[in-house]
DNA sequence: GTCTATAGGAAGATAGAC
DNA sequence: GTCTATCTTCCTATAGAC
């Protein structure tokens, strides 16, 4: 049995997605979800808050899965490849949320977007902190990590735009083939301590 | 001198970057540019069209470049870097109209969101011919062609959405070292004849 | 070409009944 | 919790004067 609060952030993570946040009206999400539009002010003070709930969730959850898989890591590559994987795979799999965190967030203001902004530059630091570590103990050569972190980042979260499930590749594989071109493009060599 | 339709075009530019097209009003590319509301519609049928426009002439113009910049290069490598160079420094010289054309697909309908999906899937054909090419005479180790053109293509578009014009780094600088990442990610082996 | 004025509809949000 | 009804504001687009 889904609540009605589950059924309006369900409907309106899809309306968002298609038709972006400004273009979705609060009758639109209560049309999706089967209530009256006065319904929804039951739950959510405003369509804005409605939109950093979304976003604040599936950040918060990404930085916590982040963090518990690298913990278990114990060189970059390793780290690396597990960030990869998480993002490409939540990319593939909540393709509908991704998508809404990866592009409204102008359709935030003041504290909501300030908010959102410090999840986002958390979610970095690590990408940022993998490839510095990668580079100090030289398993990978970069020129620029900033730069890279950046690369890597859009070149994943890129998933989103393209990939539809589908028989002939999981995003399980694509999630591997990414990994790999993300090593490459670090310039990976393994160290002897590795095999 | 600046004709009233050319403002028009560089102000929606403006704020359909910045705040996104359904969140944009006539009235405020009227506001910006200096003309009554009712003045736009003397130079424009209506709002949606005027994003085809926008959308339309930017792609055509990144396809005659590529394709004029490919024509000058003898190798699959010269090509992906020249391919790199031009979409790196388009999306960082001209960030406004590029957001606007990577972002705004989904506010299209009918026979514009066809004619623009056109357009970007052969803007997409040269990335895959070249990466094809480097395959075929073995210049580039790639698993799969299909995802490394996403991959590229994604990594470069994404620039768009964090640099910013300083004196610390141009974007031709950036152009470099995007450039590299993207030789690395092929796994790009120099050949005999082309040193 | 550009204006003022306005038609006609849809938006976000609230009031108050049940 | 959910509804119907409604307020106010803003939207796209047009009519017609200059």
């Amino acid at each position: 049995m889904e609540s009605s609060e589950q059924k309006i952030i369900d409907a309106a993570i899809r309306l968002f997605a298609k038709k972006g946040f400004t273009a979705t009206s609060i009758r639109d999400i209560a049309n999706e979800s089967g209530l009256a539009s006065s319904a929804l002010y039951y739950y959510v003070n405003n369509k804005n808050k409605l939109l950093r709930m979304i976003m604040e969730k599936y950040l918060q959850q990404i930085i916590d899965v982040a963090n518990e898989r690298i913990s278990t890591c114990t060189t970059p590559s390793q780290k690396l490849q597990e960030l990869v994987h998480l993002h490409v795979e939540l990319h593939g799999k909540e393709r509908f949320v991704a998508l809404v965190v990866d592009t409204e967030y102008r359709s935030l203001e003041g504290e909501d977007r300030e908010r959102i902004r410090a999840l986002r530059k958390e979610y970095e630091a690590y990408w940022h902190n993998v490839l510095q570590e990668g580079v100090k103990d030289s398993s990978f050569q970069i020129q620029e990590v900033k730069l890279a972190t950046y690369a890597l980042l859009e070149m994943c979260t890129g998933v989103v735009h393209w990939f539809t499930p589908n028989k002939e590749q999981s995003i399980e594989q694509v999630g591997n083939r990414f990994a790999e071109m993300a090593l490459n493009l670090v310039r990976y060599t393994p160290k002897k301590t590795d095999m």
